[in-house]
DNA sequence: GGCAAATGTGCAATCGTTTGCACATTTGTT
DNA sequence: AACAAATGTGCAAACGATTGCACATTTGCC
C-alpha cells in the first residue's frame, strides 16, 4: 500500500510463499540459474501479475550502482546536439541505463555545478560534449575514476576515451573537392583554438594544403572566438577586405559558413560565382539555403551511439583501456561550390 | 573509503562529535533551526571540508522522493523539442529537480515502456509532450496520482494540467493576415486529428473563417496523417489538382508548409506570386528558405519553462488544482505571403 | 527555589534490495 | 550403507539517510 501503491519484492515473495531473497535471485538473470525452474516460473508469474517494478533507489543504495549516466552538453538548442543525444539514448538501448541531461552554455562554472549535481546523484558514468582541450573537469573525473567518455570534442589528457569526428579527413575532403574544381587559393575560417574541433580543423587545413602542394598562406586563416554566424561574418569580411587573393573559403563550421554567405553578399559578390564556400557539420536545413551549402557531414548520431556503448563498456568491464576513436565524415556536394571563375 | 571514496553523514558526524541525525538536521534547511547555531556552524564547516555530498539513493529510499522528473517527447531531433527541453531545464532551475529524458518516436508501446521505466526509477512527476487527445497513458498517470503536466499537446481528460500554445489564436492571426492582403479563398492543410494541435488548428481555421465572414469550404481542408513534409506535399498537391479555387494555404505546421512549397513548384506555380503560404511553429531556418516562411511563432521555450514550474508546484503542494494554460503565439510576417494576385 | 514548559540532541527503526553465510536436503561415490 | 559433495533456499546484515519518539538539559514563571 505504501510507495504509491507500488509492489515490493516482499509482496511478491509472500504471494508465492518464498523468501524475498529468492525473488531477488529469480529476478536477477545472473543468479536465476541457482533457483529451481518451477519456483522461477511461479515467481516470474507472480511478479508480472502484480506488476512488480524493482525500486531503483533501494537497488542503487545496496549495489552502489544507479544505472544512470550523466550527459553534459553546451546547449540542446544547438542543432548539433540533438542527434548526439538521440544516439546516446539509442546506444544505451536495452542496457538498462538512463541518461540525465545538463546544459552548460559553455560556461565553466555551470559545467562544474552540473557535474557535481550529477555525481551527487551517484551516476555510474559521464559523457561530456563540453570538453576544452585543456579541461580541469576532465582531469578531475579521470582522477576520481569516474567512467568518462568525451564526445564530439576531445581533450588533451592521458587515458581519456573519446569519440570524435575525423576532422583532418573532413577538411581534406573539402580542400580536395575545391582543388578538383580548380581552386588553388583557399582561405580558412577557423574555429576557437581552445576547442579540439577548432584546432584540429585549423591544423588539418594547413597540413592538407601542404600535402596537396598548395600554398597555405597563414594570412588566409581567419580566427574566430566562437562557432557563430556573427563571428563567421566578421572573419569573412576581414578576409575579403584583406586584399589577399583567394577563390574559396573553407569554413570550420556551418554557422561560420552562413556568416561568410552574408559577408559575401555585403561585399556585392556572389556565391558560388565569385567565391565558393564549404561548411562543416551538415546542420538541418543547410540544404535549403541559397545556395545549398556544400559541407562535411559529421555522423553525429553515430558519435552519440558509440559514446554510449563505450561508456557502458567502461562501466561494466572495469579495466578496459581508454581509446580515442575518430569516425569518418562524408563530403556533401551542393550548390555553394563551383568551378573556379577565371 | 567505501562509495568510491565518498563521505557519508556518519563521517561528518564523527568528525564533529555529534550524532548522524544531528548532521542530517543541520543539512536540511527545514530542520536546521532546531539545532544550536554553534553546532550548525561546526557541522557545515566539517561537511564542506570533507566535501560531503548526500547520497540521493539513500535519501530517495527513505523519503520516497527522488527529486527527479521524467520528460517524454516524441523525438529530440525534431527541432520543435529542443527549446521545450531547454525551457524545462531552466524552469526546474534551482528547485533541485533533475530531468530524465525519453524519446517515443510517437510509438505507443515505446511510450508505455518509457513511462514504466521512469516510474521504476521513482520519478516524482512527469512531463509528457506525446499526448494524444485520447491517451490511456495520461489516464493511468492521473489515476495513480502521479503529478503530470502535458506540454505542447494536450489530452481530453479531466483534471489534467497542460501548457499549450493558443492554436486558435495562432490560426486566427494567419487567417486575418491573409485576409488583410486581400485573400478570401483560403485552403488549410490540417494536421492529424488524433493530436490536439491538429484538431485545434483545424477547428480554429473553420471557426475563424466563419467569424471573418469568409466561406469556409470543407473541400479546401486537406487531411494529413502526420506533421511531415511528405504529407504536406501530398495534401497540397491534392488541393492544387482539386480544381477548387483558392489563393492561399494555411498549413497547420511548418513542415507541412515546406511540402506545400514543393507541390507549388511541382505544379509550375510560384509562392507567393500565385499562392501565399503560412506555416506554424517558426522552426529554425525557415527564415532562410526561398521564400522566407510567414509563420506563427510558438513560445516553445516558455511552454517548457511553465510546464516545469507547474509540475514542481503540483509535486510540492499536493492539492493544487489542475489548470490548462494556453500561451500566446505571434505572427511572423516574411516572404511567403503577398497581396492577392488579381 | 521548585515545577512546568520549551529546547536541543540522541536513539533506533525504517525505506526495498542484494548477497555472504549457514543450513537442509538431495545426489553421487565407494 | 555411510559419508562427502553439490544443490537450493532462508536468514540477516548491510547500503546511507531521515524522522518519530524519548530523554536530558535549560529556561521561564510565580
Amino acid at each position: 500500500m505504501s510507495n504509491r501503491g507500488r509492489i515490493t519484492i516482499r509482496e511478491v515473495a509472500e504471494k508465492v510463499g518464498v523468501h524475498p531473497s529468492t525473488v531477488s535471485r529469480v529476478l536477477n538473470p545472473a543468479t536465476r540459474g541457482r533457483i529451481t525452474p518451477e519456483i522461477v516460473a511461479k515467481v516470474t508469474d507472480a511478479a508480472n501479475e502484480l506488476g512488480y517494478q524493482p525500486n531503483q533507489a533501494a537497488r542503487g543504495l545496496r549495489t552502489r550502482r544507479t544505472n544512470t549516466i550523466g550527459v553534459l552538453i553546451p546547449d540542446i538548442t544547438n542543432p548539433l546536439f540533438p542527434p548526439i543525444i538521440r544516439g546516446i539514448e539509442d546506444g544505451l538501448g536495452t542496457s538498462g541505463y538512463t541518461a540525465i541531461l545538463g546544459n552548460s552554455d559553455n560556461i565553466a562554472a555551470r559545467e562544474t555545478d552540473a557535474v557535481a549535481n550529477m555525481r551527487a546523484r551517484q551516476i555510474d558514468g559521464l559523457i561530456l560534449a563540453t570538453a576544452r582541450r585543456d579541461d580541469p573537469l576532465v582531469a578531475e573525473c579521470l582522477k576520481d575514476g569516474l567512467p568518462l567518455v568525451l564526445v564530439n570534442r576531445t581533450a588533451e589528457a592521458d587515458g581519456v576515451s573519446s569519440i570524435v569526428n575525423d576532422d583532418v579527413l573532413g577538411i581534406s575532403l573539402a580542400v580536395r573537392h575545391l582543388n578538383s574544381l580548380g581552386h588553388t587559393k583557399l582561405a580558412h575560417i577557423a574555429g576557437p583554438r581552445a576547442l579540439s574541433t577548432g584546432e584540429a580543423r585549423r591544423r588539418g587545413f594547413l597540413s592538407v594544403m601542404a600535402a596537396e602542394g598548395l600554398a597555405a598562406d597563414e594570412n588566409l586563416v581567419a580566427e574566430t572566438r566562437a562557432f557563430s554566424e556573427d563571428e563567421g561574418l566578421r572573419a569573412a569580411a576581414k578576409l575579403i577586405s584583406g586584399g589577399k587573393d583567394f577563390t574559396a573559403i573553407v569554413a570550420a563550421n556551418d554557422l561560420l559558413a552562413l556568416g561568410a554567405y552574408e559577408a559575401i553578399g555585403d561585399a556585392g559578390l556572389s556565391c558560388p560565382i565569385d567565391l565558393s564556400v564549404t561548411g562543416f557539420n551538415d546542420m538541418p536545413f543547410v540544404d535549403r539555403l541559397t545556395p545549398p551549402l556544400t559541407t562535411i557531414r559529421i555522423p553525429h548520431y553515430e558519435l552519440g551511439r558509440e559514446a554510449a556503448r563505450r561508456l557502458v563498456e567502461l562501466i561494466e568491464t572495469p579495466n578496459s583501456p581508454a581509446r580515442a576513436t575518430a569516425l569518418r565524415p562524408e563530403l556533401i556536394i551542393r550548390g555553394s561550390t563551383a568551378t573556379v571563375n577565371p
